[in-house]
DNA sequence: AGCTAAATCACCCTTTCGGGTGAAGGATTT
DNA sequence: AAATCCTTCACCCGAAAGGGTGATTTAGCT
């Protein structure tokens, strides 16, 4: 950024060094006022549209799609913070029994759990359990 | 894209004509030819940078990662053409059951093809199987 | 204080899943 | 022709998951 406005003053200053130059080496003498602005015009359009690129360039980086809960959604089905936990943890592919021991409760409570979740998420298995809690962005 | 070459033609013979009108009412006279070359080249300048941005302004249109099936993994672990297709189908959150129907076999293959893959995808549950086999991109 | 939702656990029963083993038929490769 | 891989199916058994009902305790709200 300030190196190019520095390269952009520097390439003024030679360039009216250069014009300062054909001017006394009487070469554009033979050439009309208007083709000489013409030409400068043309130049410094062109030195334009460099330095607006160069000024503009995004360095952009690729960055995966942060996840944001979907509360809205969270809400609407009703599900309760225990539930959206066990159902995180049967997403990540965990059993009954080890999100039991996890959550230090018993194994019926868990089942009990997925049992709503399943009865609000309208599925009947826990694959697509997981699979439509990730289509309503209700887990990452 | 055409409109923009116009209009910058159109702008560039109207300040022409502009200062054609300035010379012949001697306003300019009393200027320096390089103050003159120095507005001009300000001016292009800027109507370079104008131009550039207006010429490269990309119509970015955010489209969801598309899925690219990742065959080199599936080679390495050996998965087959038909145990892959049970794998999508699971990952649907289809039953055994269901996948036999789907595909016209008997659950029993089903039983067997599941089995084989949880070996090669070194998990023990269905759910874990998606999961690893979606961070692998052998499925959407 | 009384109501309600959430969380916890239990017991029952059925279905589904997962692991192990075996085997037959077909296609491909050596 | 023999070896290998894929696909198909069968049977057994135990573990896990799912469905239903009911009960207790705790926390929040009116």
């Amino acid at each position: 950024m300030k190196r190019t406005v520095i390269l952009y003053g520097l390439a003024l200053a030679v360039f009216v060094f250069v014009l300062k130059f054909l001017e006394y080496r009487l070469i554009i003498r033979d050439l009309t006022i208007e083709f000489y602005v013409g030409a400068v015009a043309l130049i410094f359009t062109g030195v334009g549209i460099w330095a607006g690129l160069k000024l503009t360039r995004k360095h952009v980086v690729m960055v995966g799609p942060e996840f944001v809960l979907n509360e809205i959604e969270l809400q609407r089905l009703g599900i309760s913070k225990r539930e959206h936990e066990v159902l995180g943890l049967m997403a990540q592919g965990f059993s009954n029994q080890q999100i039991a021991d996890k959550l230090f409760v018993s194994l019926n409570t868990i089942k009990t759990h997925s049992s709503n979740l399943f009865l609000k998420l309208e599925v009947s298995r826990r694959t697509q359990a997981v699979q439509k809690a990730k289509e309503l962005r209700l887990i990452p």
